[in-house]
DNA sequence: CTTTTATCCTACCAAATTAGTAGGATAAGT
DNA sequence: ACTTATCCTACTAATTTGGTAGGATAAAAG
């Protein structure tokens, strides 16, 4: 029961944007990586997920930095784990109608469905304007 | 973000235990794995843990029946969550006092401590009796 | 216009984990 | 004596994870 290193630096990658936010020029890989502790190559895997997933994109051509296609506040952390992962589903009962293996009615399934839910619910309702507000609030101190 | 299939097998003997809890015979092994469509020979390994957690015993000697050691009421679904993994911790920075690879304080840290709290919390508060008597009132109507 | 550099893109790979199977020992019941 | 259910240790095939490597492309610097 573990999340991935790729959302986990993901997140972290995100959370640099949201800081320069105001920032036109955006973000350059390379200096994310330099504070990420996280080779140029690995950080090319994950900004293109991020990518993929219509999270960021360049500024301008080939050479330029990335920003957040849209504001901080309205990207959750659920979304940035859907750029790695397929819907969150802690047990495979839970996937696309997924039916369970066993005879009779399992009564687990309901236990599984309210966790996940909570689980989602969470990762949905926090967003990277709130972390990087806290981040700032931390970092000042 | 998945939860293995020993848990999930694992639970589901829990549950028929603890709905036989008031029989002072026990449940034998190969029943189990009839209604959970399992092999025995899996079944073996599963139930092996559950016995090195303490949480199931033998009722006699080599060809005797399972039962809880405990009342359902009083194990939790992370009771057994703890049979086949250590203490959740979604992401390694929480680790046994695990520090961040970061140059920088990392705020993504008390995020993740809070989420893994709450999942925590949910499965601490969930015990096999409950599950026992849900079951019931489904398979009942 | 040449060199450098940062992004982009596709393969590949080693280690770890998962989800089991296999084989047989032990001991109780028939 | 035979069967059978638990017990115990090894092994393994498949998948996932966490990366590295190599090079193409294009922009910018000199
Ligand atoms: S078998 Fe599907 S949730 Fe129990
Ligand atoms: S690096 Fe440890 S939680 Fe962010």
């Amino acid at each position: 029961m573990k999340f991935n290193t790729k959302t986990r630096y993901a997140l972290r990658t995100m959370l640099e944007l949201a800081l320069n936010e105001e920032n036109d020029e955006g973000v350059f890989q390379k200096d994310i990586a330099e504070n990420q502790v996280v080779s140029v190559k690995y950080l090319d895997h994950i900004i293109a997920s991020l990518k993929a997933a219509d999270l960021v994109e360049n500024v301008g051509g080939k050479k330029s930095g990335y920003k957040l296609t849209r504001l901080a506040e309205e990207i959750s952390v659920y979304d940035i784990y859907r750029a790695f992962e397929d819907e969150l589903a802690i047990i495979d009962c839970l996937l696309h109608g997924g039916k369970c293996p066993t005879k009779h009615l399992c009564v687990m399934k309901d236990y599984w469905t309210g966790l996940n839910q909570s689980i989602r619910s969470n990762m949905e309702s926090m967003n990277m304007k709130e972390l990087a507000n806290r981040h700032i609030s931390v970092n000042d101190k």
